[in-house]
DNA sequence: AAAAATATTTAAGCTTACTTAAATATTGTT
DNA sequence: AACAATATTTAAGTAAGCTTAAATATTTTT
């Protein structure tokens, strides 16, 4: 299958798990940054390959073998990102910029000699699960947004939901990392924002990182 | 650059290197696996981006510029040959398949910091030297084919230009592989064979071996 | 030096993955 | 419930990278 076909699918896929926006043509243009005009074109022609369900203006949804087609991919991309970020120093953003090219052109047989490689990681550098050579993903994922999170906790990062080079940045300076810990001491509610304590710095974030930033409630 | 337009490139490259075949569409177009008429307009595409010089009938001269992309592509190739060769359990046919796609989905700054990892290294797992950030060979080759050699002598293996899995086999089955030595106990010269001693065996050697098994006189 | 065999080039056509513009349907607002 | 705004779909067209068939040039053989 071609790239074309393979980020349509891994971009429904993605659409689909984590933004709650219904899977339209539209939005997957967005994300691939083509025409909607291209998307709905691109996902009737996918539906006759039998990767997805195609209805006039009803929301897409891959099948059993779309699915499968995306995990491959998703998997893919993970395991790049794994080993890159351990055996050069590169940033988050760096490695997920190499990973979208190199996930296409990855055979099977590569991808698993990454993954032994790594000890068969079960989670990639930004907290994201890889499906194993199946396209299962056998981990269940507990944690919440920092949005969700209550006041006077303490939470573990687990998971940075991004390829944003300024977010990640703004992380990297302020020790928002995967595995470190912060205290949420204020949820503004009204004006959606979250105010931790990290590394003994206070620092206010608003909805756009909170929901971005994933946690898992600590000791 | 598109990946067709790289490896037109690259082939046009290896092709005026090693191969003293002249240069024209119907090699380039046999070597990739696409017809004469593709290869003939892709060389006039080319000539108009400035990366080859054509003239109807002539044989095709890469430009500077070309000439620069080819060592570039190059370069990364081998590259990923000697990464997926140093990590993973790969045959030499294995590595420079998945090279083959890789080559063309990896930055300028994946490329260097893959050389830097490797400590810069100056070769490949075949032999074939590689080309540094600049698109330079700085070294010199002083390695001859295996049919030029003489009767009596010894070698040493310094390069196994091929990508073909079942001369890979062969030369993993007896021992013939990069910096090994061997000896030349007769040259059949009518025959255009070779006959060499290794790791305590005879083998007779035709041409088609002999002269893509490059070697150095060894003490 | 012809004739025959080969190779190259041109021409016409196809598929993929896009584009923009126009038509049509859906969704949100008054 | 009607109207306006938005999204989706259809239609028409483009560029890249191929194909096969036919025309033309080059190379080899006789
Ligand atoms: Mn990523
Ligand atoms: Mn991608
Ligand atoms: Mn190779
Ligand atoms: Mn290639």
């Amino acid at each position: 299958m071609s790239i074309a076909i393979e980020n349509f699918v891994k971009a429904i896929y993605k659409n689909g798990k984590r933004d709650n926006n219904d899977t339209k043509p539209g939005n997957i243009a967005k994300k691939l940054g083509i025409s909607n005009a291209a998307a709905t074109d691109m996902a009737q022609k996918l539906a006759s390959k039998d990767l997805l369900h195609y209805e006039k203006y009803q929301a897409l949804k891959l099948t059993d073998k779309g699915n499968k087609m995306a995990l491959n991919v998703v998997r893919k991309h993970r395991l790049w990102e794994s080993l890159l970020f351990k055996l050069f120093d590169m940033s988050l953003h760096d490695i997920h910029r190499e990973a979208e090219l190199l996930e296409h052109q990855t055979s099977d047989l590569l991808a698993n000699k990454i993954s032994e490689y790594l000890g068969n990681p079960k989670f990639d550098p930004h907290g994201d699960p890889i499906p194993n050579a199946n396209g299962e993903i056998t981990t269940t994922d507990t944690s919440i947004a920092l949005s969700q999170t209550s006041e006077g906790k303490k939470y573990m990062i687990s998971r940075l939901m991004s390829d944003d080079k300024e977010f990640f940045e703004f992380c990297a300076q302020h020790g928002l990392k995967f595995g470190n810990t912060l205290f949420v001491s204020k949820q503004f509610n009204k004006n959606k924002m979250t105010q931790i304590l990290i590394n003994n710095n206070t620092i206010l974030l608003n909805e756009d990182f909170t929901s971005i930033i994933y946690v898992n409630e600590s000791n």
